[in-house]
DNA sequence: GTGAAAGCGCTAACAC
DNA sequence: GTGTTAGCGCTTTCAC
């Protein structure tokens, strides 16, 4: 049984098990897919014949007839970034759990390697696409996005384009962060946080003057800092803010930048919350157990990978209904120790 | 043209290229697959052809045929923890370099969940596969891995197969560690890891026993808990070894136990390094802006997963040599102030 | 240098 | 219920 297997070097194939289940190679098909209407002995013998040769249908011919990869790709800048390692992990989890495989690459913040990544994903044929861009505004990459015709979900990120999105209220996050320190009695927070090119460093930005023109105070220009994703972009602006003449009192900056913005202070020597009043976007064990402990605003990074996994599913079975849907997680404000009063 | 392209909404295929470009499907093959017995007038016009049409090669057809479908497996147990992600992140992007797809799943340390993605990528026909698995001793696993005929690649783990590993030198990490300890004075050391399933908790086991036999200091066995890998775990085996008696006055523990043994310290109030000396497997912004700055073993993540990337693509290529690579990385014992000779 | 044709492993439409 | 057959989009002989 299964003689012409071993000489050929090859897997076996659905002609192997139908020669060895005495059926026909539709049978064979009608078994792999579960089709109701094989015989119950035949489907026994046909899935015998199977474990027998280990038979797995090879996924590239499947998908080649049936015009599904039952694949989504999913693009970040950085898998590296716990940020995103959390949501790309719960995302992969409820598609996997829904039979599909997803494909993943980072683009480094590239827009070069992002259109690449793009094309790789349309030559792969994936049925859905999982995404966080780089920039919103970046033409090349929203009119492939545009016209590739693959379900689509954005995550994090709003752009010009017919798609659904699951995100987090960034706006509402620095609105209540800066209003808490503005109550404080703070007039000099400063901002660093990613590009406004994104909508988390947009929203942030947005909400951060809201506060300000809530509570009447001018806010300044020069303490908005939205250039860089990295720890290393915290320690220098933080370090120049710090050391220059009329120094922010308050600090506030993504989890990212806020190791950065750890580093300077202690560098500076500063103490926290005496000196300097600290806020991070994005709770980590870093916040949590730093001495003192970080004030925080916390979301579900977990939620929203799982949200935009389940949208994408009801996308691409077309249960999603017409209009796009626009999913915002809320946020909390964790007060711990890292706020005071500024110093008279 | 492409008249007939519009009507059937579908992709255009090679044959949509031919016939614009007045060539037949073999040469516009050709010209795709960079063979360089093709005019150039005619290529160029093949190309442009295919840039009219937006056209790209379905890969599922390619490697139908040609039996390579330049994607690589990537199984870890969790994505989501910042050591796997950096080492994913990096291989991720030396395979793409390589113009190779990743697939990856987290397998959430459950050893049917890895079978599935196992049998998944098999399906799927990667070239390749980088993994790391929950237990080296999990004879189904392994049995599946030995009889894929894939090229294989370990990370971080030594099993009973033939195939490549690359990883970290945990046994001198805990040997240094503990001798360092040792050195200060410390008799009661406690030790808190992965399982000794896996290499990272059996090398550390054995360098951790290692070093009190070189220092001629017995060790105690109920001061060693290798049975989680949560920070979780962490917190609670701190927590019962320090307000025991003859409690531990230091702790060695993994990385992501670390963080919950801080929190054990923080909730006993205990002053580290008076009370008790610290030392955490594996550096991270945590213990480097802990107060105080924690003494780490140190070793790069990066390179781990670079390195990895590199065997798997010499060994797809068929240019790695008979013999099976085994790659420890090195690591580094870094000084800071986590660590004090014990309470007399 | 280029075209024609066979076939990779599978599904689905159609016979019986 | 089950078998037969025609492709899916591509690569690769083999002619010319």
């Amino acid at each position: 049984m299964g003689g012409d297997l071993d000489r050929s070097m090859r897997r076996p194939t659905m002609r192997h098990v139908a020669r060895l289940a005495n059926v026909s190679l539709g049978t064979v098909s009608r078994v792999i897919n579960n089709n109701p209407s094989v015989r119950r002995d035949v489907r026994e013998r046909v899935q015998k014949a199977m474990e027998e040769l280990c038979y797995l249908p090879d996924a590239a011919a499947q998908s080649m007839r049936s015009l599904a990869t039952m694949s989504v790709g999913c693009m970040v800048p950085d898998i590296g970034n716990p940020l995103f390692a959390t949501t790309v992990s719960m995302a992969e989890q409820v598609l996997h759990s829904a039979g599909y495989t997803m494909i993943l690459s980072s683009s480094q913040y590239s827009s070069e390697r992002e259109r690449e990544i793009l094309s790789l994903f349309r030559r792969r044929r994936v049925d859905g696409i999982l995404c966080t861009i780089g920039r919103e505004d970046d033409a090349e990459v929203l009119s492939i996005l545009r016209n590739s015709g693959i379900a689509l979900v954005m995550v994090d990120r709003t752009a010009d384009l017919d798609a659904d999105s699951v995100g987090t209220d960034h706006f509402d996050s620095a609105l209540q962060a800066t209003s808490y320190l503005l109550t404080l009695g703070h007039s000099r927070i400063g901002l660093i946080t990613v590009t406004d090119q994104v909508r988390t460093g947009r929203e942030r930005l947005q909400g951060f003057m809201q506060a300000h023109h809530n509570a009447g105070v001018a806010f300044e220009q020069r303490l908005t800092a939205l250039r860089g994703f990295s720890a290393e972009y915290g320690y220098r602006t933080a370090y120049e803010w710090l050391i220059g003449s009329e120094a922010p009192t308050a600090l506030l900056a993504g989890a990212n930048q806020m190791a950065g913005v750890l580093k300077a202070v202690r560098a500076l020597n500063l103490k926290v919350p005496e000196d300097i009043s600290l806020i991070s976007f994005g709770d980590t064990d870093l916040a949590e157990l730093n001495t003192p402990p970080l004030t925080v605003v916390r979301w579900s990074t977990e939620g929203v990978g799982r949200t935009a996994a389940v949208v994408l599913l009801s996308r691409m079975r077309g249960t999603a209904g017409e209009a796009r849907l626009n999913l915002i997680s809320p946020v909390e404000l964790i007060v711990r120790r890292s706020c005071a009063q500024p110093k008279p």
